[in-house]
RNA sequence: GCGCCUUUAGCUCAGUUUGGUAGAGCAACUGACUCUUAAUCAGUGGGUCGCAGGUUCGAGCCCUGUAAGGCGCACCA
């Protein structure tokens, strides 16, 4: 049996006198007439009124004075201070608010009036309780400062911590802009599957699960890619899909298991052409929200005026290291590597070294938006062969304040190509790389009905949220990011 | 997976070089107070010190294990 504590018994108290007196402690609505933000806009008009309004919110902080109090309501554009005099309001009801808690929901009605510290508040005349609340909020001027608590009841965090809530409010605007520039940029949304009986589109392990009424093992799907592209084999010529995507691997700042992502695809483009969508586009959406198309992220100010700076990945790295790994084979390749101090695990395919001596060597000075490209095609196996350049594909990503925001390429279309791909990335699952692509015979069918050629990009959003908001936690740009369960 | 750190009242945190009756602020409760806003004033209650062991006459503190979380590294398009 599980002990009372004495606040919520406190509580549990004032629930049984407010029935006792006949007020039902959680009624069915209330008719607002302004929110707490149109009452504060619009205060010097309506100051002195006679005009009656009703708001609605929760009490967030209670200032009792005997036969008077002030209290403030919070609802969702904000708070407003509420004015209650015993003689205005009636002393018997005034006495109500030994039964109210900071946490319960309140509608009062009144008039607007601007205290003699220049408050606008509401005069209220009669009010009525909407919900009682339970449980007490967490401290006035300290909030809930505890990340265990802040992510699991983040309920809490959104009541107490105005800039939690802001960020959410900038992610959602963020999608809209992206929407919105893809929309008029005649891009048709789509939605493809979650459960996907292969996965593919990325390199990663998927989460699986069983369909009771097939008797069939599914995967959630690590990208939306392979969908898409037959999308454009069916005829739509820009098609986008923002969603979810799950990837089965560890977790730390930069990854939650489920997070969101943007994939477009564009008929008749190469990845020269997405280069620059994908650049007008960021410029866009970051001028739209924030705007401007500057703005700060780890100390740095970055400028998203199109062109970014485009450097294919080797030269990138000559230009931070002085190696030039154009000619070099595998183990050559590994000497560098290991003279160049790369912690990494070094007995790795020449495409994997390329990337790690990238990721250590260049990647944190990737501070303006930099495309990087034509990447070996050992790491790309979704991607064309560059036009000029053997043993590399028309690939780019790229980075912002040393973060990756995102992968495109010319997408490769030739099925016989496609097909031999797939068999290279069977032969790295039988050499034990469970994150290696697995061969889909319907895409490659799709492909043999022929895909016209065409660009592709895809992009993580939380990522892009974070930087834009200047956030370091993925968790901090996620509502309810994966935790492990209580108890 | 490895290392470091955190866990004490509803919340935010103290708790000492050297183990000796569990502390503060806010929140709560009682009373006073009709323009306050960290309201004020007087008083009161509230703890399985994450959990389990160990050392000790005695553990919030020392030791071992364990759980959750954070940070860094590794892994990871």
């Amino acid at each position: 049996m599980e002990e009372t504590s004495e606040i919520l018994q406190h509580r549990i108290d004032k629930l049984k006198k407010l029935k006792e007196k006949n007020i039902n402690p959680y009624p069915y609505s209330f008719k607002r007439t302004h929110t707490s933000a149109e009452i504060i806009q619009n205060g010097e008009k309506i100051e002195g009124e006679q005009t009656e309004v009703k708001a609605a919110g929760r009490i967030v902080s209670l200032r009792l004075h005997g036969k008077s109090l002030f209290a403030h309501l919070q609802d969702g554009s904000g708070k407003i201070q509420i004015y209650v005099k015993s003689d205005e309001v009636g002393q018997d009801k005034f006495g109500l608010f030994d039964l109210f808690d900071i946490g319960d929901f309140l509608g009062v009605s009144g008039k607007v009036f601007k205290t003699r510290t220049g408050e606008i508040t509401v005069r209220v005349t009669d009010f009525v309780l909407l919900a009682k609340s339970m449980l007490p909020l967490p401290e006035k001027w300290h909030g809930l400062q505890d990340k265990e608590l802040r992510y699991r009841q983040r309920y809490v965090d959104l009541i107490v911590n105005e800039d939690v809530k802001k960020i959410f409010i900038f992610r959602t605007e963020l999608i809209k802009s992206l929407r919105r520039f893809l929309d008029d940029s005649g891009f048709v949304e789509v939605e493809t599957p979650v459960l996907q009986p292969l996965y593919g589109g990325a390199f990663a392990r998927p989460f699986t699960t069983h369909q009771n009424a097939l008797d069939i093992n599914l995967y959630l799907r690590i990208a939306d890619e392979l969908y898409l592209k037959r999308l454009i084999v069916g005829g739509f010529d820009k098609v986008y899909e923002i969603s979810k995507s799950f990837r089965n691997e560890g977790m730390d700042r930069n990854h939650n298991p489920e997070f969101t992502m943007l994939e477009l695809y564009q008929a008749y483009a190469d990845y020269h052409d997405i280069m620059e969508l994908y650049e007008n586009l960021l410029n866009y959406a970051a001028t739209q929200v924030l705007g401007t198309n500057r703005f700060e992220f780890d100390g740095n100010q970055i400028d998203l005026t199109p062109p970014f700076k485009r450097i294919p990945i080797l030269e990138s790295i000559k230009e931070h290291t002085g190696a030039d790994l154009s000619d070099k084979n595998e183990e050559e390749t590994k000497k560098i590597a290991t003279e160049l101090n790369v912690k990494e695990n070094l007995n790795r395919p020449k495409g994997k070294l390329i990337e790690a001596i990238f990721e250590t060597k260049v990647q944190p000075h990737l501070i303006q938006p930099t495309f990087i490209t034509d990447f070996p095609v050992e790491m790309s196996p979704l991607a064309k062969y560059h036009r000029d350049k053997p043993g590399l594909t028309e690939r780019f990503e790229l980075y912002i304040g040393g973060c990756e925001m995102g992968n495109a390429f010319s997408e490769l279309n030739d099925p016989q190509d496609q097909r031999e791909r797939f068999q290279q990335q069977a032969e790295l699952a039988r050499r034990g790389d469970d994150e290696a692509q697995v061969l889909d015979e319907d895409f490659i069918r799709a492909l043999e009905y022929g895909m016209p050629p065409t660009g592709g990009l895809g992009f993580g959003v939380d990522r892009l949220v974070m930087v834009l908001t200047n956030t370091h936690s993925i968790r901090d740009v996620i509502f309810f990011p994966q935790m492990r369960p209580e108890e």
